[in-house]
DNA sequence: TCTAGAACTTTACGCGCGTAAAATTTTTCT
DNA sequence: AGAAAAATTTTACGCGCGTAAAGTTCTAGA
């Protein structure tokens, strides 16, 4: 139970009888050594309790072990519930994930990329801003860190994007609602931060017509993030304003719907597809709490899993081919419809 | 417009004319240097642009500028509201915010304060999980890092707590709930993670004695972090067997009370304070949705501000004193009731 | 048993900066 | 103007480890 403070590795080396550079192999790869010496190091290990000191470790190299995750915005639960997976499978993967919030500036977004600039990451995986973000020092950071865009994409940002098909997912809703019922009404924000909105309001407009119907956009003034109230106040004005010309709203995302569905509820007008319900509400994105809004909100889901993994091993592939693609890659994945009470 | 690139502090300390440790100097704090000197620092800043190598600054150092923030689980609003305040004002104060989700573990949990540990933080701001924590690694950590605890206090673990009065949370709602209505059923999970939840029971027994009536808890099972979930769960059974005695339900926290409104709303029945409502429903916390659920939750709200202010400044008293208060202080800010549509 | 090749040890240097001590310059005060 | 105080420069060393080169020991295969 001698748990002895070990300073540095020299003094580790000679307490398991090797040499440093041998150990030093050992924390940069375990399998670089031979068996019984990788055993000896850790019965050592286990009894003397020593980590290198990392700044040490990282001062003399190109590139280190760490892996950025920049998301604009982390108190959005759709992108804390991407960091946590990107996160895991980092971790998984012997990496040392860092996570940065942008908190919604563009400033903030830049000040992360400088400093995860001076961490030397081995790779970034970075959700980025959208509109807001300053593209020429995005650009910049590209160009010294291998880094992977996820959920928005910046044409010819970094070295691949990796994300949701918008396309895939408006189809899947407005062809649900179209042939469950009324044609559907689009509801976003007018000048979305994400681009993700431009393209759901572009297929929506498209599939409308594939059904042969008339698209109508509702556009809702609001800036920043704070969409569930955007959402609320917007969906207030329109239906007072009677902009809604079917019974059936299609909102951009899920926090907008929430906020649409706490309107109505302050209205009095019941939401859903059954008997004496005066409107069906739908959405994109299966955030982690619709699946709890009242109603039950059906939307397009996210395939996290499969978005989280993918740019990450996008990344991992990257790092081995020294930070260079040469052909950047464009990796979409489809929605999955989630019916639920709300339409 | 020659934005040379600038290898190391002595290269950048001849550019600007000045001796490599009075640039040092500079960067450890600009206010150590005479202001002619820091102005030619800083205009040949503009031009040349370099930043010291984060690693070499470290290493050599006794304790960095980083401050550690651990939070039980980011996916939660709750806490990445509040990692979200604290991390802002340690980078105001010149730190270096490391942002640390427990993910729910306290695997992961003792790997943060590792990890933490190893980067030879000037002082942690923590959330522990509580029940589920390890005590003796968060015990061991607080013997070398200076650390404050937040939101859940650990007896006795770190140098101080911040965090909210549970028993000025339960009061207000237990008070407004007596002289509004029914009084309140008292809804929770048996085995609850947080110990901030056992506060709150023995709380509301005892205001429910202050008004003379008799305490109903209900408790139900469930474990892990799916509190919407359990909620929902939870109050269909409870709903179904009568356990609550009265109308009124106070929930111990936002995330347990939006499944409780889950499961009223697909049971049809309404909750509210008006006339046709069958159920009141309030609870603690003002969650970020908690406006916006159906109907907007009445609830006691947390000070994050103040917690977060309050913790941070606790820690950097902490560090300017060496780390150790000598004297370990628990402070609580009460609750504001914020009365909405739900009860 | 011999030998090629892998694994290891030894030796040596460098990374970029913190920091201490002594010498020098500049500023401030009398 | 002179002296004390403050700021700066010079000089020098160390932090803990990566890494390269050259020599040595070990392993595996014939």
């Amino acid at each position: 139970m001698s748990k002895h403070k070990i300073r540095n590795m020299e003094q580790f080396a000679a307490l398991s009888g090797l040499s440093r550079p041998t150990v030093s192999k050992y924390f940069n790869d375990p399998d670089s050594v031979r068996p019984t010496t990788r055993r000896r190091i850790e019965e050592a290990l286990e009894r003397y309790e020593f980590r290198p000191n990392i700044y040490a470790i990282n001062q003399n190299r190109r590139l280190t072990k760490n892996i950025g995750i920049v998301v604009p915005y982390l108190a959005d639960p759709v992108f804390a519930e991407h960091a946590r997976s990107i996160e895991t499978l980092c971790a998984e993967a012997g990496f040392r994930p860092i996570l940065l919030s942008s908190h919604g500036g563009s400033e903030q977004e830049s000040e992360n990329l400088d400093s995860l600039r001076s961490l030397k990451p081995a790779g970034v995986l970075m959700a980025p801003l959208g509109r807001a973000s300053d593209r020429s020092a995005i650009e910049r950071f590209c160009r010294d860190v291998p880094t992977v865009l996820f959920d928005s994409n910046i044409e010819g940002m970094g070295e691949a994007f990796v994300g949701s098909d918008n396309v895939s997912f408006v189809n899947q809703t407005v062809d649900y609602l179209c042939r469950s019922g009324e044609p559907p009404c689009f509801f976003e924000m007018r000048t979305p931060a994400n681009p993700n909105a431009n393209k759901r309001r572009t297929a929506y407009i498209e599939a409308m017509a594939r059904h042969g119907e008339d698209p109508v956009v509702v556009a809702v003034e609001g800036d920043g993030w704070g969409f569930e109230e955007i959402g609320r106040q917007g969906a207030h004005s329109a239906i007072a304003a009677g902009d809604f010309t079917t019974n059936t709203i299609l909102c951009s995302n899920d926090r907008l719907a929430i906020g649409v569905l706490a309107a109505c509820y302050e209205r009095g007008l019941r939401v859903g597809r059954g008997p004496g319900c005066a409107l069906r509400v739908a959405s994109h994105d299966d955030h982690p709490f619709s699946r709890f809004t009242c109603p039950a909100l059906t939307t397009a889901a996210h395939d996290y899993a499969a978005v989280a993994s993918h740019s990450v091993e996008k990344l991992f592939e990257l790092i081995e081919n020294g930070g260079k693609s040469g052909q950047r890659t464009e990796t979409l994945f489809p929605a999955n419809l989630v019916v639920r009470a709300s339409a």
